[in-house]
DNA sequence: GTTTCGCTTGACGCGAACGTCAACCTTGCC
DNA sequence: GGCAAGGTTGACGTTCGCGTCAAGCGAAAC
């Protein structure tokens, strides 16, 4: 495990603590992607695709905890295998109103599909992890009975 | 669903079926291309790097029953977001004798970094799973309430 | 005032995983 | 012999997801 920095160890030069006191809210891009064990070009690369939209202090962005979850969610998304457009797509609707009618059935639709391909993909993990497990079991046998 | 080809419904051209009566046992590229639903350029790409070798007759590629083992296992590496270099690994390994010693504690090593991983995935699906169904029961919920 | 730190916007580079196109070679059928 | 179907090897193009400079800016520290 890398030493990733937990929620409540964001690490705050002075300069940049000094300068954060009247907006204890909001994280600066370096911020965040230490706490996601991440580098800003990425995040910046994120905000290029519509996945993140940071207010700005000037110019600097300032990261809500909005933010975060989006970033959260993508990066999530991200282990799953999904691509950026389809996490855009994902974190948009999570956020958007639901209360209007084709709104909500598009939402729906869009649900469906990831379940399938979740359950699918859950499908192969298990799959495979079962294959794991009779390889690693093959393999300590093998082991035992070599041994002296 | 695109109409994918069963096992046993593996289509072979007059001409191509023709040629195969000798070796009904080995595919060629097309067919096997057929057969998992990807272009056969994807399939010698895959061979570039190490994961096939198919057998020859003259220059034609010669796909077994082991080749097409290999291409599944490959496929499903590739859902659960793998790449070529892991995915060739992990195959290797799956056809490697490991009667010796160094060989089988290098690949329980490799085989435990992999479950670890696989089940870090398991975890993100579940938790993503859970969501979905929230916002599918909230979407439904929304649906029912707004009708006449 | 100037240096420094953190950040900004381009712009180009890069590796992975193929798609695509060109040119050529066999095999088998007419 | 001729022709088409299927296959072969390059070689170059493309998309995705960033990495890596380069040049500049604004606020703080000296």
């Amino acid at each position: 495990m890398s030493p990733r920095a937990s929620p409540s160890t964001v690490r705050r030069s002075p300069r940049t603590a000094a300068r954060a006191k009247a907006a204890p809210t909001g994280l600066s891009i370096a911020e965040l992607a230490r706490e996601f064990d991440i580098t800003p070009r990425a995040i910046r690369f994120y905000e290029d695709h519509g996945i993140l939209r940071p207010a700005r202090a000037g110019l600097r962005r300032i990261y809500s905890a909005r933010d975060r979850t989006r970033l959260k969610l993508t990066l999530r998304g991200k282990r799953l295998g999904l691509s950026l457009q389809q996490i855009r797509e994902l974190v948009d609707m999570y956020e958007s109103r639901k209360d209007a009618q084709p709104q909500a059935r598009r939402f729906l639709a869009v649900l469906a599909q990831h379940r399938a391909a979740l359950e699918q993909q859950r499908e192969d993990i298990e799959v495979t992890l079962a294959e794991i497990a009779r390889h690693e079991a093959e393999c300590r046998r093998l082991l035992k009975t070599g041994e002296s």
